[in-house]
DNA sequence: GACCTTCCTGACCAATCGGTCAAGAAATTT
DNA sequence: AAATTTCTTGACCGATTGGTCAGGAAGGTC
């Protein structure tokens, strides 16, 4: 189902269709998993012949590397609130909302990264022992000057990382679940808004942090 | 690799192989997913020629849907812990700490029960849509009590509830991208020490409960 | 030892998979 | 408008998949 409004030539073609796809097999991998995934359900959902999609990656593994590695980027440009703040409240906090943010708007990536973790990240574990090395590296610092300068308790800054990597993603990657556990009807506004709130307010609060 | 130190013959041969199969099946499930297990794998893993496999579980979703049921008891079992407790320092930080050993102990099982939920639980809905509302209204109802009680800080219980599961199962479901920030290394006993304290210190100050 | 039930397994099958290819349609360049 | 490049696609392929089946082995019962 193109859009012809703007029928942009030539050149805007490739990128044009190349994000259709990439969309599409977002959705599919993170519904069905790589082994589940089938490229002419991807192509399917993006609305175009098999042949076509192979035409713009060559491989299911191509094309599945660039969704991951899509996700990733998305996933690294939340991490910059936690730079410019001025202590962990602020920076902490923001990070939270970000990651929040993220699952609600970005659900299929989050689980796309999840599922490809948790099969011990057979395509990407450059990504993870290069990048995400570094990244968590330089935030564990940034921890440990606050904890230093007195601003929160002296936590494990690895483990405070990851309980808040696993409390956000977890509204994305078992959204199914907490649908179910809400009347099986999507979470409101409201109720995104009182999450929120409750993983800031423990984990802030968990940490000696007073907003 | 069947070890034949004690014959158990006849009847038990029957529950010794499922036994065999389902440790496999959980194994393969987890590594590779639904849709990336095969059923020569997971019978090459159990040592048995693929059609055995098919004698004692006739399609691979039934096989699937024993492992899954499994998961879910041993996760039920776990939660006896919160009942018996005499207020929220006692019960919710027993069951920090037996979840925590579950994803130690049980990473498999947690993998697989991650990847179902992720892809929409096509297999166990019933199971969440019975069982695990039903556990987690009582457990509901158990918090509140508490905070009637003045035992713990007024926080949406059901949030909290996710908090744990999160924090708890992230470990064994992200156990790769945490041992790749380990250095490569598998956690050691006092690394999963200091996790479990990390998360029982931070979720229990940020409640308002004192050890 | 005849009979019956349970268990075991190699060989096989239809369906589906990821991927290929040749032939042509469209768009750009010359 | 010829030539060239880029894009599109139905048809096809070998490999693998979940699952079947017939025929035999093993164990228990009478």
């Amino acid at each position: 189902m193109n859009t012809n409004v703007t029928p942009l030539r030539k050149q805007n073609k490739r990128r044009e269709n190349e994000l259709l796809i990439l969309q599409a097999a977002e959705k599919v991998f993170a519904e069905a998993g790589f082994g589940g995934a089938t490229m002419q359900l991807i192509a399917d959902v993006a609305g175009l012949p098999k042949a076509n999609v192979h035409y713009y990656f060559s491989t299911k593994e191509a094309l599945y590397r660039q969704v991951v590695s899509n996700i990733f980027e998305v996933w690294l440009k939340a991490a910059e609130s936690f730079e410019d703040a001025s202590g962990p409240s602020e920076g902490i906090g923001a990070y939270i909302d970000a990651k929040m943010e993220i699952s609600r708007t970005h659900p299929a990536g989050s689980k796309v990264w999840a599922s490809e973790v948790m099969h011990g990240a057979p395509i990407i574990q450059d990504y993870l022992e290069t990048a995400l090395v570094e990244w968590t590296n330089g935030r564990i610092s940034v921890i440990n000057q606050w904890i230093a300068d007195g601003l929160m308790d002296p936590i494990s800054p690895r483990h405070l990382l990851y309980l808040i990597w696993s409390s956000t993603q977890h509204y994305a990657d078992f959204g199914h679940q907490i649908q179910t556990l809400n009347n099986s009807t999507p979470l409101s506004d409201d109720d995104w808004q009182e999450a929120k709130t409750a993983v800031k307010r423990i984990i802030l609060k968990g940490i000696g942090v007073t907003p």
